[in-house]
DNA sequence: TGCCTTTCGTTACCATGATAACTAAAGAGC
DNA sequence: GCTCTTTAGTTATCATGGTAACGAAAGGCA
């Protein structure tokens, strides 16, 4: 994402308001700070995920698979619903994470067309050791900028 | 951007949260909620802006010009200034630009390394063609899903 | 059984973000 | 006036998002 630097200013949204009647101007104010804000905080977290060789997206799809651990393993579809993202992406991600040796993919026993992803070891630790630092980002994110 | 899609679970945030304390769930909720809105908000003005052959980028970099009618034009550093995005960036977008007739651009006369980016006629004929339609995105933004 | 549709995952390609390294020109300091 | 540094913009390359189209297998149904 991104977005303009100075605030999106209040002066801009009130002219193109006075041209264009029934703009609610609090809400797109609120909108454009609801973007402002979370590009910051995606960025300052790729940037942290980046410190310790994830991305945003491979650190959630270790998340997604973590967090339901009655279901032994789950399939690339499912994790792509799951995390609302397209199936190439999340083919290519899990290349990416198979090659660090974060998780494991087998033939589905069930489903000859189908794969069971799972966690290794090193990819639940990966996960204990990134997520404190995760959520401490989260936590502070409501702390700075008054944008 | 992007984001699980599922409400990013008060459980599993709990659940995180008995391990490390100190963590305010409420503020990590509301950064995940924040981020998940953001995200799809992004994904409905981004196929707005498609359907009328622009990006946000582009749409962005018309607007930062329109803004500044004093200015005769703005540099590419301004304008990668003033939206945060990188420079690389900005050359490849407005290379786009000019090629749909949305801007043009010269030589600065007084910097010979520099170059004066403006909008043409069929560029503020745009951005007034698409403005309505992105603040009406905006201000809905707030209604919908209780993400 | 044999076909037709659907589903699973991949491949191929495009858009858009970033950084690194480059050229050309401007400006600082002697 | 000659260097050295800084600044403007581009090129090259990479990461990560998307859609379209594909092969292989599963499933529905006559």
């Amino acid at each position: 994402m991104f977005f303009l630097r100075d605030l999106p200013s209040r002066r801009m949204v009130e002219v193109y308001a006075e041209r264009h009647d029934g703009l609610d101007v609090e809400a797109v104010r609120d909108a454009l700070v609801l973007m402002r804000r979370a590009s910051l905080l995606v960025r300052r977290l790729e940037a942290y995920f980046a410190a310790h060789g994830l991305s945003q997206l491979r650190f959630l799809v270790l998340i997604v698979i973590d967090r339901e651990p009655e279901r032994d393993g789950l399939s690339v579809t499912e994790i792509a619903e799951r995390l609302d993202v397209s199936k190439p992406v999340i083919t290519r991600t899990l290349a990416h994470l198979v090659e660090d040796g974060l998780i494991a993919i087998e033939a589905d026993p069930d489903d000859a067309r189908a794969k069971v992803v799972r966690l290794t070891e090193a990819g639940r630790a990966t996960l204990s050791e990134v997520l404190p630092g995760y959520f401490a980002l989260l936590s502070a994110s409501g702390e700075d900028e008054g944008a």
